[in-house]
DNA sequence: TCATCATATGATGATGTAATAATATAAACT
DNA sequence: AGTTTATATTATTACATCATCATATGATGA
């Protein structure tokens, strides 16, 4: 390979390098999404999750239902509703929360499905 | 509310929080979903992912698209890999590596449209 | 065999995160 | 007003993770 070809190469490498870092999402989304995904990445906060999947609950149900501190779990709900995934539903001294997003049960179900294949 | 009311409404209760508790995952459940999702909770990841989206790069490929060091790159397809998010096939000096999961894309889906919704 | 190139691995320091105890707030009841 | 109940907040400690440097492996070619 001579000279002229390598250049000719190297620019050929350049173009496919910049096409494709063109089409790679940009660091703000990244670690926007990220943020979101991080959520999902802790199995308390999806054991929350799975059991607010069939209604609303208190703090303290989600401690009886979960085997977990009061302390503990405010905390979760507390990144929870930071990353809008539960909303709160005060009424007297309770605080109620729930699903506050669509996505949250497919997310789950996607989830699911990868752990079933990687069993195989 | 005498004795034998509140002995009623404890046994309702206690029955509402097993029938909760049945339905959410277990903690085997959680913790690998959790890791599962962690994956996808950081922005380095996900922008190798993104690359990875329009076809197999090698590690060097990436560096350069991303600018990211090597070794960087490395330890971060070490965890795609073990998390089986990404396959490698060897030629010569090289490695390629593409996409090993069907879920990838729709996840990513997901997760955008989220971060859309958020900023409503 | 030696040098080089591509990638992997090991070790490390800095940062982030989770669970918990202790404490604070705030509503409801006496 | 004081007590109890429900939840939130603060501070702490232990542990996990990321990027990086340094080094190792392993393939290719001189």
């Amino acid at each position: 390979m001579n000279a002229t070809k390598r250049t000719e190469l190297e620019v050929f490498y350049e173009t496919f390098i910049n096409k494709v870092r063109a089409k790679t999402i940009d660091d703000e989304t990244a670690a926007e999404l990220a943020l979101f995904y991080k959520v999902f990445g802790d199995g308390t906060r999806l054991k929350i999750l799975s059991a607010l999947l069939y209604g609303e609950l208190r703090v303290y149900d989600i401690c009886e239902i979960l085997n977990l501190k009061q302390s503990t779990v405010s905390q979760q709900m507390k990144t929870l509703r930071q990353m809008r995934l539960v909303k709160a539903r005060h009424e007297g001294k309770n605080i109620y929360y729930e699903l506050d997003d669509e996505h949250i049960e497919k997310i789950f179900i996607m989830g699911l499905e990868h752990a079933k294949e990687s069993k195989k």
